[in-house]
DNA sequence: TTGAAAGCGCTAACAG
DNA sequence: CTGTTAGCGCTTTCAA
């Protein structure tokens, strides 16, 4: 059997209290007996079970983060940067992938409460609103990840997705683009659950577009799934829905992948003939040829805060909600270039 | 406060042992009283402490998995695939990245076990042999997947390296290739460290090679680690090492995509002048141009039942260790041609 | 068919 | 400085 705190108190020679303080390093105790435990727990190799010091209310150091999918490049890397800054920090990730679907959220919600997590990081595309409301007037330790609701006070890490569409789209201006498509981002595959991200995202399109006086269209912004296939099909309705604009900028990596095919698919040349645009700079934007010109997001920047901004919670030190604007950054690759 | 066992009890007027059996389903309990005992959970919206439960030493349903690297988009598949299963089966997994870091392995393993969860999905590349028969010895569940440690009487579920090692020389040879190099993987920066994977697959290219009357050269074979830019930098040096092989097989996809691009540098085309073909059938494959012919690990299935083994040991209905060998599927795109 | 009571391993007063 | 003891929420005999 595993040993217990009892094994050590009688190895020690000491009762389960003192046991339990040197453990915690609580209350005083004489450097000779804190030895002799010490000694005593190497010796037998014991290990706390955190169940137990659970069930007396301390924390268990375990998280949950929620994410719509676990196997797509972008949100892996969140998830690794917000598991590396959790083993940092001595907690550790349940990992639970939501397919955007509200019924899996609740459910792995409902669970992750149960096993008795510390806190929850939401990076879904979580629109449950009454179960985010819920958990917060239980003031359960939650922070959101890549992800605003602008209408829930909640602690949150994003990135400035208006600057990203801004940016993106003056610079396609500047090479001289006036004729610019949009694949937007929508999920469960209805075009109507457009993704907060990719709203704002042309909210920031929509307004660089202004400043230079062109006028919005809204017959070239389209809505896909977030996948490679649905990104090809859109693009290609996209790119045959009437004269083809010079350059399209999708939503996303996959999306821009997929507008990658159908261009190809029709013979035209990128970015000669199209120009295409990315956002996030996950792997595939380096792998594709050409190399995708893309925002890049800082991931690691993002994991990080989240978990540095949970274990504030947690730990109960900062109570007023915070909400952290990372800004993205135009890289600029290969599959861009002036209008000729 | 959240409710707790006995204010169900309270409300439904029987004593909390009573409720715990509906909870459980277990002893008998008149009809009458389960609907109130139910009715009351309902109204408390109660949900029994996975904590609390497992202290009285029943299960967590909570996993851990070990993998190198989740931001790696074959771990990525795995790890998703692995969640979706335990999620069937009321499991939730807690993912740790161990960066081939022995160091790491063990810590995870340590924490992992301090939180009492029930099993253990090992699909790093776990050299730490001890610690693994450490575990064994105390009958701990524990199933490995993609991973064989030849020396270990452990549960595995892999995929057969010999043979896809095999099926792609001999395709290349169909094809008329003679000269075929090998990039093979390596970890933590040591080209010493080559994984058993790679071994195999290589033992597997080189029967293929010998049955057709060819010999086997060494110098045809380099080691790296598996990223692009390392893969790059070593397909590289073998372009460079002398008379350029005809094609060349990257033992995963990551390493084919260094080597395309290692290729495409010094102005050979793909797959005229020289053939690729890869490993894992990961999302890059598909996304690379040319899409890359490569060998497609049915990660799926592999996710799946390494879950359900690991189930089998946790509930003790198995206790013969059982080996899962998945055949692997040549997936021919564009990357390989007739030589001619 | 139901309930009383003894733990599971640990923490946190409280007393000495 | 150290130990006694009462829980934490649940499971499981064992009686009734």
């Amino acid at each position: 059997m595993k040993p217990t705190i009892y094994d050590v108190a009688k190895e020690a020679q000491v009762s389960i209290a003192t046991v339990s303080k040197v453990i915690n390093d609580t209350g005083r105790i004489s450097e000779k007996t804190r030895k002799r435990v010490l000694e005593a727990m190497e010796k037998l190799r014991y290990q706390p079970s955190v169940v137990a010091s659970a069930l007396t209310g301390k924390r268990t150091n375990t998280l949950g983060l929620l994410i719509p999918d676990l196997a797509n490049p972008f949100f892996a890397e969140v998830a690794r940067h917000v598991e590396d800054r959790g083993q940092e920090k001595g907690f550790n990730v349940i990992m639970c992938s939501t397919d955007y679907n509200p019924a899996k959220e609740a459910k792995y919600i409902s669970l992750l409460k149960q096993k008795q997590v510390d806190g929850i990081i939401l990076g879904s595309g979580f629109y449950n609103d009454q179960m985010i409301a819920e958990l917060q007037q239980e003031n359960f330790p939650l922070v959101m990840i890549s992800q605003e609701i602008p209408a829930l006070d909640i602690d949150t890490v994003s990135v400035d997705d208006f600057m990203g569409g801004y940016q993106v789209t003056q610079y396609l201006l500047s090479l001289g683009h006036r004729r610019i498509g949009v694949i937007a981002e929508s999920f469960q595959d209805n075009p109507a659950n457009v993704r907060w991200s990719s709203k704002e995202r042309i909210r920031g399109y929509r307004e660089a577009l202004e400043a230079a006086g062109i006028g919005f269209d809204e017959d070239l912004v389209f809505i896909s799934n977030s996948t490679i296939e649905a990104g090809k099909r859109v693009a290609g309705a996209l790119l045959d829905a009437g004269p083809h604009p010079t350059a399209i900028f999708a939503l996303n990596d996959v999306l821009a992948i997929g507008t990658i095919k159908a261009v190809r698919e029709r013979g035209l040349k990128i970015p000669e003939d199209i120009a295409i645009v990315g956002f996030d700079d996950t792997i595939l934007a380096t792998i594709v040829d050409p190399p995708l010109t893309t925002v890049a997001q800082p991931i690691r920047d993002m994991g990080y805060q989240a978990m540095d901004l949970l274990i504030e919670k947690i730990e109960g030190k900062e109570n007023t909600t915070k909400r952290i604007i990372l800004s993205p950054q135009l890289m600029i690759r290969q599959t861009t270039c002036p209008l000729t």
